[in-house]
DNA sequence: AAGTCGGGGGG
DNA sequence: CCCCCAGACTT
C-alpha cells in the first residue's frame, strides 16, 4: 500500500508463522494454492491496497468507531465522518460522558442511527467494566452492544492484532469466488475464513480481502482480467454461476424508501438534530401518516433509545430516563 | 429464517 | 429504476 509518509510501509511479504491452512478447513491438496494465493493477495496489498484513514491509528476505540460506523455504510461516508466524530469525542471517557443526543448529533449523514446508541452505551461499558481499555480479546468485545460477530473480530485484527478473521460482505464474496468455488454459509465462509488467516499478518490479510473485493471482486461487475488473483481464482478458472450469488445471499426485502417509516424516522431524527421539537413540528415533520402511524414511528425512535419526550415536546434522547419518558 | 433499521452511490 | 453497501438485533 502506498502511503505518503515516510518510513510507514508495510512489512515485505513472507510466509506465515503458523503452517495453516489447518487440515479440514482447506483440501490438503489445496494446500500449495491457497499459499501462492495469499502471498499473491498480499503483495498486491502492499503496493495496491487502500489508504483508509482508521488504518493509519491502533487506537482500539479509534478503531472501534471506524467499525460501527462501517456497519452496512459505504466507506467513503465513513471516512467524511470518522474525524469529525474522533474530534468531538477523543477519548472513550469522552464518548461514555457525552449526552446520547450529542453522540446521535455527531452521527449526522451515516444512517442506521440506533448504532450511535449503542456506541454510546458500549462507551460507557467499557469504562465501567473494562477500566477504559477496549477489550482485545473477540468474546468480550462481542458482549458490547452494537459488536456482533463480524466487528467483535474486525477490532480483534485490525486494534490488536489478533489473528481474527471479520468476514463481512467483501470477504465473504472474495472467498466463495475464489478459494472455494461454491456458495459458503455464513457458518462455513467464517470457518474457511478462519483457516486462511496468517497469525502473525492478521490486520493486513483481511484489510487486502476487503480491498480485494471492493476494487476487483465486486458485487455487480467483477473486474477478473485485472484481478491479482485471476491465475489463483477457483471461479476465474471454472467459469460457471457465481457463487456469490446463490446460497449464503439473502433477499431483498427492502422496498421503496420515500414514504417508509425508516424514511420519516430518518427525517424526524434529523430534525431533532437542531433542538427539541414541539409537538406540532413533530407532526409536520411527519405530514403523510395518519395518528397510528406517527404514533409508530415516535414510539419506535423512543424504543431504541434515540428520542425522549419532554415537557416541550420531542427531543433526542438524554442518555438517562427522564420521568417524562417514563409518563409516556 | 425473516424483518427492521438510513441514506447515498452507481449501473 | 434497481442493486448494493466493512452488520446487528429482534421476533
Amino acid at each position: 500500500m502506498r502511503r505518503a509518509r515516510a518510513g510507514a510501509s508495510l512489512p515485505a511479504v513472507s510466509e506465515p508463522a503458523t503452517p495453516d491452512p489447518r487440515p479440514g478447513s482447506v483440501a490438503s491438496g489445496e494446500h500449495a494454492r491457497v499459499v501462492a494465493l495469499r502471498a499473491d493477495l498480499l503483495a498486491w496489498y502492499e503496493d495496491s491496497g487502500r489508504d483508509l484513514p482508521w488504518r493509519r491509528t491502533r487506537d482500539p476505540y479509534a478503531i472501534l468507531v471506524s467499525e460501527l460506523m462501517l456497519q452496512q455504510t459505504q466507506v467513503d461516508r465513513v471516512a467524511r465522518a470518522w474525524p469529525a466524530f474522533l474530534a468531538a469525542f477523543p477519548t472513550v471517557e469522552a464518548l461514555a460522558a457525552a449526552p446520547v443526543a450529542e453522540v446521535v448529533t455527531a452521527w449526522r449523514g451515516l444512517g442506521y442511527n440506533r448504532r450511535a446508541v449503542r456506541l454510546s452505551e458500549a462507551a460507557r461499558r467499557i469504562v465501567d467494566e473494562h477500566g477504559g481499555r477496549v477489550p482485545a480479546e473477540v468474546a468480550a468485545l462481542e458482549r458490547l452492544p452494537g459488536v456482533g460477530a463480524y466487528t467483535a473480530r474486525a477490532v480483534a485484527a485490525f486494534a490488536f492484532g489478533r489473528p481474527a478473521a471479520p468476514v463481512d460482505t467483501n470477504v465473504a464474496r472474495v472467498l466463495a469466488r475464489a478459494v472455494a468455488g461454491a456458495p459458503l454459509t455464513a457458518r462455513r465462509g467464517q470457518e474457511l475464513a478462519d483457516g486462511l488467516v496468517p497469525a502473525d499478518r492478521a490486520a493486513a490479510w483481511n484489510h487486502a480481502l476487503m480491498d480485494l473485493g471492493s476494487r476487483h471482486c465486486t458485487a455487480r461487475s467483477p473486474r477478473c482480467p485485472t484481478c491479482p488473483l485471476a491465475a489463483r481464482c477457483v471461479w476465474y478458472a471454472t467459469g460457471g454461476q457465481d457463487p456469490a450469488t446463490g446460497g449464503a445471499r439473502r433477499p431483498r426485502p427492502q422496498g421503496r424508501f420515500e414514504g417508509s417509516d425508516r424514511w420519516y424516522r430518518g427525517r424526524l431524527v434529523d430534525a431533532l438534530r437542531q433542538g427539541t421539537m414541539p409537538w406540532e413540528a413533530v407532526e409536520a415533520s411527519l405530514t403523510g401518516l395518519d395518528e397510528d402511524g406517527r404514533r409508530r414511528i415516535v414510539d419506535g425512535l423512543a424504543a431504541d433509545g434515540l428520542v425522549a419526550a419532554g415537557d416541550e415536546g420531542l427531543a433526542l434522547a438524554g442518555g438517562e430516563e427522564t420521568e417524562a419518558t417514563r409518563d409516556g
